[in-house]
DNA sequence: CGTACACCCTGGCCGC
DNA sequence: TGCGGCCAGGGTGTAC
């Protein structure tokens, strides 16, 4: 499907709604589908009504490996247990079982889960080639993790020692925590010398936040991602922090919406309609009220930035 | 240690 | 219209 050519947008922003103008500038209507933090914790609410105190009767692997393999044991370990809750730290998923292990699962850029509620079962889905993980439930739902590019893992660790596994213990402030202060954020700038849209990347410093909300955070407060980062403490630092707050929290409420209406019809979690002031948006008009900027995109470490060089400093 | 960049992978988009 | 090529992105590993 080609891009459609715009023709009027609307995109909210702090509250007010701004239309653009007709114009020529091809647009793409992107639907948001790379799992950042609000994704995940909107699918986490799926998963633990779905899952929590029943027991896994089958789990079934049907290949060997994601990002990383499967640990040795795990549909053993697994099968049987009873799911206990589901958690997130950063943009991991935790599923607490009842024999002390935890499932530590990241969706990468493409991991999905759908649930298969028991009552549809003679029309569920057969299984596709990236249906990677298929748990069957005592209820008999079945919640089955699909992930094309296979940037997403599974694997175990004992509940006890979890804040030590690998890939939990660098992880820097939750953003919507009480410890992601504006003193904690200058501190963490303050020796550094990158760009600070790749410091907002950074896990070590702050989790959570990718690509596109990293770009959404920096207009709202008024920051170019260019900026180095041993600027930003003090004032901008707490201009970022709350634009961080806000960007997320919107996510998160337009998450738990759309998570009932597509419980409603197939069981998909997480993933919806968004519109974005900025991001992937090159060419298009700022859309702060009494801006006249342009939305330019930038390369940086790798990744596109997109901001208004007009407005944000 | 801080910084920069390659790499993993595939669907989808672009240009020819 | 068909096909080859390139790009997107999170996190980790390596080189400077």
């Amino acid at each position: 499907m080609r891009r459609p050519l715009c023709t009027a947008q609307a995109v909210r922003y702090n509250g007010a709604e701004t239309v653009f103008a007709p114009g020529r500038i091809p647009l793409s209507v992107r639907r948001k589908d790379m799992p950042e933090l609000p994704e995940v914790e909107t699918v986490r609410q799926g998963l633990a009504a779905a899952m929590t105190g029943l027991r896994l009767q089958e789990v079934t692997l049907r290949r060997a490996d994601l990002r990383l393999p499967f640990p040795d044991g795990f549909s053993p370990s697994v099968t049987g247990r009873r799911v206990m809750g589901l958690r997130r730290r950063a943009k991991y998923l935790l599923m607490d079982l009842d024999n002390g292990l935890t499932v530590i699962m990241h969706l990468g850029m493409s991991g999905r889960f759908t649930i298969l509620p028991p009552e549809a079962q003679p029309a569920w889905p057969s299984l596709g080639p990236h249906d990677h993980v298929v748990f069957d439930l005592e209820d008999g739902a079945r919640v089955v993790y699909a992930d094309p590019r296979r940037f997403g893992l599974m694997t175990l660790c004992a509940r006890a020692r979890l804040d030590s596994h690998p890939l939990l213990a660098h992880l820097g402030a939750e953003p919507l925590g009480a410890s992601f202060t504006a003193d904690y954020l200058s501190a963490a700038l303050r020796r550094r010398r990158t760009a600070i849209k790749s410091a907002l990347l950074d896990q070590k410093i702050v989790v959570g936040i990718g690509n596109i909300y990293a770009c959404e955070a920096l207009f709202q407060a008024r920051i170019s991602p260019r900026r180095s980062s041993h600027t930003v403490p003090g004032r901008r630092a707490g201009r970022l922090v709350d634009a961080i707050r806000a960007v997320l929290e919107a996510a998160l409420a337009a998450g738990g919406s759309s998570l009932r209406d597509y419980a409603r019809t197939d069981g998909e979690l997480g993933y919806f309609q968004h519109s974005f002031a900025v991001y992937d948006r090159a060419g298009a008009p700022c859309p702060r009220p009494g801006c006249s900027g342009t939305i330019r995109r930038l390369a940086q470490g790798g990744r596109s930035s997109f901001y208004c060089p007009a407005c944000q400093r």
